[in-house]
DNA sequence: GCCCCGGCTGTGAGCGCTAACAATGCTCCG
DNA sequence: CGGAGCATTGTTAGCGCTCACAGCCGGGGC
């Protein structure tokens, strides 16, 4: 049944029950020490009885500030925004803040100053913005900035505070897994070129072939979406050369493996392959892939200490987060997706 | 940079501006329609000037109401609730509402009780509760409801506010697919049977072998994970008289291709498969899996309805929703998963 | 010509809370 | 034994907004 009309009691109807004043149930709300023990428990019990809860509105026009995080998160449903996005959400609320989301379809300037504006009207305490192309990160350096603002999966050259997974590591360490088991240099079916993400990937391909002196063959376009790993695996089953291939992202690689199958290219015997994600069901694909998984309860929790450290100290550099690593390392999730090239690989 | 201790411009210093009292630029911020044109000009352009933008917590205060929803969602990253989420979040800020949202990991009473307090304690204008399972479906008849509450994926057997997929038609329809395939009888490998969604494809799948006057095999059990699938794949390549299986999830139809690739079982050859979900990835399977679309655009933007129809009418049976059916029917993906069971396919 | 009425605008109060300061009662020290 | 000094509590003043109620003005009915 809906009730209407009838707010709940105030801190002065607890003060009331409790004999004393609105400033001291105000003060064993916000555990201020000066309050005797008796009286706080008097006031507690008076809370308890009344089923009093605070008036968040209230405390928020007062004080300015209110204890809620705003999240600005692109509109697509791709694994890594939105594991990141969840995994926020997560650590957030246990860390008592309350988080409020504004998902943008378009990702330009234009959507993304309108989402952070619409945050700051609602008197946040801080701002993530979930930043994985350019447009996005560039539209955040000229806001004006009254709370800190934390930028997750976003430019890894641009100052400020950061956090995201280490991509450009990422791509090394799935390239060399692929060279480890023996492969003459390794293909790489990358993301969209203008995601920070499908960048640092393909960086990290591109010097880990380098740093062993491999050839860098060229980069096999893609856009994260397994039909474009789909198409990328018919380009390459047709070049006997290839042996083997780091996608992008587990969705790719998903749509790669296909056309591999499709073509009589059997993996791992004629072809490797590494995905990047850890989807839940890279396990179980055919053959189940080896892929890079990374953390991301780890990064949340980086950002979320962030918030914790800046409200702590409310400097001008609050956020800033030099302490600590702005990337976290993605590990190796071994499968049955490599394995040697075949003994009669040709030359390319 | 951080700016503290400085406050935006308020209501009285645009009306300073405008040469006209607080009054009249709350009614023109609310589009009260007794206001000159020209005064409502001079306000605009004194709001534009000074950068003018309004607090909600004050609004909030005094209203008692802030045009937020929240939102209590599983803390999984299960496709199912994420896209949901998604979508929601989505909708919901077109709509001119703010989305706040608490993820529970526990999917028990108390967790529900605790996240729909604190939405409560800000003053939301609704609440949505992703209500998979009994425990938290139930949790919520008990609750105090000052503001109008909407149940997505919950119990359909409950009554009050609900939009949800229509699990039990798309068991029917992905049942039917397999029998209209050719097949004797279909097998089912399910969801959690605490899972609303699990139970409803489940019946669903049961309804129409019944209705088709079909032996109903065993339930083979499962909990949405690609393991399960595969699990229960290991299971049924073992036995010649199962031609066809519909998964419960896409998840698990994943698993359960591994297993009868594994097996040597040929799919669709020998054995059929459809899922349900259409992740992103289905249509890149290896056989590219026939399955069950939901719209969950269409749950969400039904639920907005609900908000929207019970703001513009206060009635204590606001967003009951007698109105629009509660379920929307998922429709079928036709891949290439599904075949005719082979000739020589033995009786059971 | 007077009054009533409706369109438009202003005034005052108060939503529930915190911040700043004032007031009280003690303890402790010289 | 007086007062500094501290712990504890109360008082007052807003935060920025909406709501209820007044006021003012011009036009139309009689």
């Amino acid at each position: 049944m809906v009730e209407r009309n009838r707010r709940g009691p105030s801190m002065f109807d607890v003060a009331r029950v409790a004999g004393v004043s609105h400033q001291t149930v105000s003060r064993v709300l916000n555990a201020h020490p000066n309050v005797r023990e008796a009286t706080r428990v008097r006031v507690l019990s008076a809370i308890d009885e009344l089923g009093y809860r605070p008036n968040r509105a209230a405390r928020t026009l007062v004080t300015g500030r209110d204890r809620v995080l705003g999240v600005v998160a692109p509109g697509s449903t791709l694994f890594g925004p939105v594991s990141m996005l969840a995994a926020f959400e997560e650590q957030a609320v246990q860390a008592g803040f309350g988080v409020s989301v504004v998902r943008i379809r378009a990702l330009d300037g234009t959507s993304v100053r309108e989402a952070v504006q619409r945050h700051l009207d609602g008197q946040v305490s801080g701002i993530v913005v979930i930043a994985p192309v350019a447009p996005v990160a560039a539209a955040l350096e000229e806001l004006p900035r009254p709370v800190p603002l934390v930028t997750v999966d976003g430019d890894p050259d641009r100052p400020g505070a950061m956090v995201t997974v280490d991509q450009v590591e990422g791509g090394r360490l799935a390239t060399r897994a692929l060279l480890a088991a023996g492969h003459r240099t390794v293909w790489h079916v990358a993301g969209p070129p203008d995601w920070f993400d499908a960048a640092g990937r393909a960086a990290g391909w591109a010097a880990e072939l380098r740093a062993a002196g491999r050839e860098v063959p060229p980069v096999v376009p893609g856009d994260w979406s397994p039909d474009a790993g789909y198409r990328a695996g018919q380009f390459l089953a047709r070049m006997p050369e290839v042996t083997a291939v780091f996608a992008a992202n587990d969705a790719m690689a998903t749509g790669l493996l296909h056309a591999l199958h499709e073509r009589g290219r059997a993996v791992p015997g004629e072809v490797s392959v590494v995905g990047f994600d850890d989807v839940p069901s890279s396990a179980h694909l055919i053959p189940p892939l080896t892929t890079m998984r990374p953390d991301f309860e780890a990064v949340a929790r980086r950002v979320l200490d962030l918030f914790v450290a800046a409200e702590a100290d409310p400097g001008p550099d609050a956020a800033a987060g030099a302490a600590s690593p702005r990337a976290v390392v993605p590990v190796l999730v071994e499968r049955a997706s490599v394995a040697a090239p075949p003994a009669d690989a040709p030359a390319p």
